[in-house]
DNA sequence: GTCTATACCTGGATAGAC
DNA sequence: GTCTATCCAGGTATAGAC
């Protein structure tokens, strides 16, 4: 791989684990063993940088829930849970459940990034709600949309509150959202 | 009020807009028309004053939901999720929402407090829904402390996914979880 | 209890050689 | 594309006067 393509998967890790404000060019360069000098050869500031981070993700979650389109809508929901699962065994949040309470500290770009990407998955979510419910393959009363955000939610904080009470919340957490909503 | 309790609630503030790890003394001091020197002198480091942060945080939630004590569940469900509304319209994320990330970067003390917050607000959530069950004005499925995990994490992430969509995201997901909830 | 002054460190960033 | 070397700003923290 890349140097630059290792830079920013680091990067993306250190994110989800100490927080964008909290991670530093050391905890790139010493474990890649290159200077910082090199760092900033490939991205120019640090904003830049996290902009990369969230921008490949955006694209990363577009081409796995593209490779999704023929399955039926229910395995579809799994697959977006199990995403959750994996980052909660790695001890990680997610990018939204990092970066969204620095907001307020993030450049305008990676704010606009970031909204961009809330968009993205609410939106995908949104339309395999709508379209599992057309097939019979799940039950909820209102909008789409609005179930999709209180599923997004539940995922996104389920990695946050495993992480402080150092157990597998998310588990419970899942099991819940899939029993409420399968028929 | 002292200049020790403007410091902690400035502080509570601060983490709340910023994060933990984004604010300064700085922060602290030029609107308090202190210098930094003073708030050593209150607080021997930073992380005693995020200590003292979320401690009092939850010596108020105990305070809170102590004098709800004689209202009926449904009552003081909707209380409870006020605070999240009073938060969202001040543009702040709860307490939890903002250090969770950080968790790994918080010293072992915030990290032991921020543990126990988590405690008190489950506990207290799950015994005021199973209570509520028991009197009739909630139904839901399972266990009550599942149900007031699922609770309390959309409540924290929708105050981070309006933060992020500029929006009042928070409503929506509110409605939703009385909505199922209630009978 | 608050100040001035300062120490000390770490952070992000840049210039210029190789 | 990576290095060495360095700059400068900002951060937390402390000593000692008032």
């Amino acid at each position: 791989m890349e140097t630059k393509d290792k830079i920013r998967n680091l990067a993306e890790s250190l994110i989800r684990t100490k927080g964008y404000n909290a991670f530093s060019y050391a905890d790139l360069s010493a474990p890649l063993k290159v200077k910082n000098a090199a760092i900033h050869y490939h991205f120019s500031s640090k904003d830049v940088l996290g902009a990369s981070v969230v921008e490949e993700m955006v694209h990363g979650f577009q081409r796995l829930t593209s490779s999704w389109s023929n399955q039926p809508e229910n395995q579809q929901l799994e697959q977006f849970m199990d995403i959750y699962r994996n980052s909660q065994q790695q001890g990680m949040v997610c990018l939204m459940g990092s970066l969204a309470p620095d907001f307020e500290t993030l450049s305008p770009v990676m704010q606009a990034q970031l909204q961009g990407m809330s968009r993205v998955i609410l939106d995908w979510l949104s339309t395999c709600l709508e379209q599992g419910r057309a097939k019979g393959f799940f039950q909820f009363k209102g909008q789409a949309a609005d179930r999709a955000l209180l599923l997004a939610s539940s995922l996104i904080s389920s990695l946050l509150l495993s992480r402080v009470q150092q157990t597998d919340l998310y588990s419970r957490i899942r099991q819940q959202l899939l029993a409420d909503l399968l028929v």
